[in-house]
DNA sequence: TACAAAGGTACAAGGTCTATACCTTGCACC
DNA sequence: GGTGCAAGGTATAGACCTTGTACCTTTGTA
């Protein structure tokens, strides 16, 4: 019986609450600059007492996600996350091997995805799929570029009418942190636009095997991308992010 | 703000453990006829105090999984798994596209570790793979069945040198019930000794595109038989296993 | 300068987990 | 058939976590 000699543990409610918070700023569903809700309102929305959240924002600050400030034009702000970031790419470039196995992971998962797709794609879906990608092509500054990659991976999940699967490519993207606030050049950024058109046409064809092949192209790329950005010398600077920066 | 309006909760240590303990039961690690250990000991081990452990068994006692005696021999038994199976049939009837959706999610993580697994063999691994393989042909209990058939995802979760699809296909074995405790007739049991066998050769080939295929007929194969299994109109008796049923 | 909107602090009530001690059941063996 | 003993069954006190409520402090702005 020594399958059940692990230790098991529960998380407190302050973890649990600052997991949360965490995924939402990696999945860049709030981004730099971005003010959170009032504590008190925060606190009702995510159902629980103020302290349990107030405890998890200490968390947050001390792990630099977020600043408060108090007063009028108070609040908790996300910072612009360089040292998350600065850790983020420590521990890819430290821990051996969990860099590519994080890559092998989304292959796994998006190439699928694709495939499924591009096999059950209906217009409406079809419909939101280019949409995302429109919004791709226009976004001049890197939160709306960061929204529109996340739709389009989260549309096409949709498409490929798998729960299980979007779950799990969403989940993995918060791991791997929100790549586009680290991409330095807009050179990447054209090409990631690029990719998602070929995924797309595939889709839209109804190719599953080009689908599934184009995806697992362009997280290729993905992993070329970040890769030299793991282990440049020098650190990303946001602010070269193509030429319109917010 | 309106994407952070979820509740969030944290679980009771009683839950935990249920989890843990169902989910090894699930995967077959421990299968019905089984002992747990004695609840002090089996504490111990998880590193809980011993009411929390109990209160877990006593939500298995409720839901089916274990029955509980009482003295020299007693001790926590796995059940013949009745109950739960029932529900879980009933489940995968009643809630619309559930199956389907464990079935493709399984798919996409196992098609990537077989390719995975043939691109990055190493002679240890081929060995591994090889020696669960030969544990599933002469298995002739379902004890044994099902242990050898575990250890064939695992090892080649192991040669593709991918932890996180390792973790991912354990839980979703997990999912879906352990399924050779439901298989009713011998011949699906030798279909799938023999869709093992294709899986290996094309790994040990270093075959990428024939181990993904071949991994793909497989789950197919699995969805088809848990398909039959899960929409039958008898429920499966477990002793019409082969025909060695211990 | 006073107000309002935010965060900061304090505390009591209730729930959960741990540790420890002790009771009860029932097979095995003399 | 009684006794030993290995299990499960029960009770309780203390530590810790979560909640709800009330009140204080900071700071921009009218």
């Amino acid at each position: 019986m020594e399958s059940m000699a692990n230790g098991v543990t529960t998380q407190t409610l302050t973890e649990v609450v600052a997991d949360h918070l965490r995924r939402l700023i990696h999945l860049g569903e709030v981004g730099p600059g971005d003010r959170l809700p009032a504590e008190r309102e925060l606190a009702e929305q995510l159902g629980i007492a103020r302290l349990s959240l107030r405890e998890a924002l200490k968390t947050l600050q001390n792990d630099g996600y977020v600043e408060v400030r108090r007063g009028a034009r108070g609040g908790t702000y996300v910072t612009e996350l360089e040292v998350p970031v600065a850790r983020w790419r420590a521990r890819m470039r430290t821990v051996s091997g969990e860099f590519d196995d994080i890559i092998d992971f989304r292959i796994g998962l998006e190439t699928e995805t694709a495939r499924l797709a591009a096999a059950r794609r209906a217009p409406e879906d079809l419909a939101a799929v280019r949409a995302t990608i429109e919004d791709l092509t226009v976004a001049h500054d890197r939160t709306a570029f960061r929204l529109a990659d996340s739709r389009f991976h989260a549309s096409l999940a949709r498409a490929a009418r798998s729960s299980r699967l979007g779950a799990a490519v969403e989940s993995t993207r918060a791991e791997l942190f929100n790549t586009h606030d680290l991409l330095p050049f807009i050179d990447p950024v054209q090409e990631s636009v690029d990719d998602h058109e070929t995924v797309f046409r595939a889709v839209e064809k109804g190719d599953v095997d080009a689908a599934a092949a184009a995806m697992r192209d362009h997280i290729e790329h993905t992993r070329t991308q970040l890769r030299a950005i793991v282990f440049a010398t020098e650190p990303p600077s946001p602010e070269s992010f193509g030429t319109t920066v917010s």
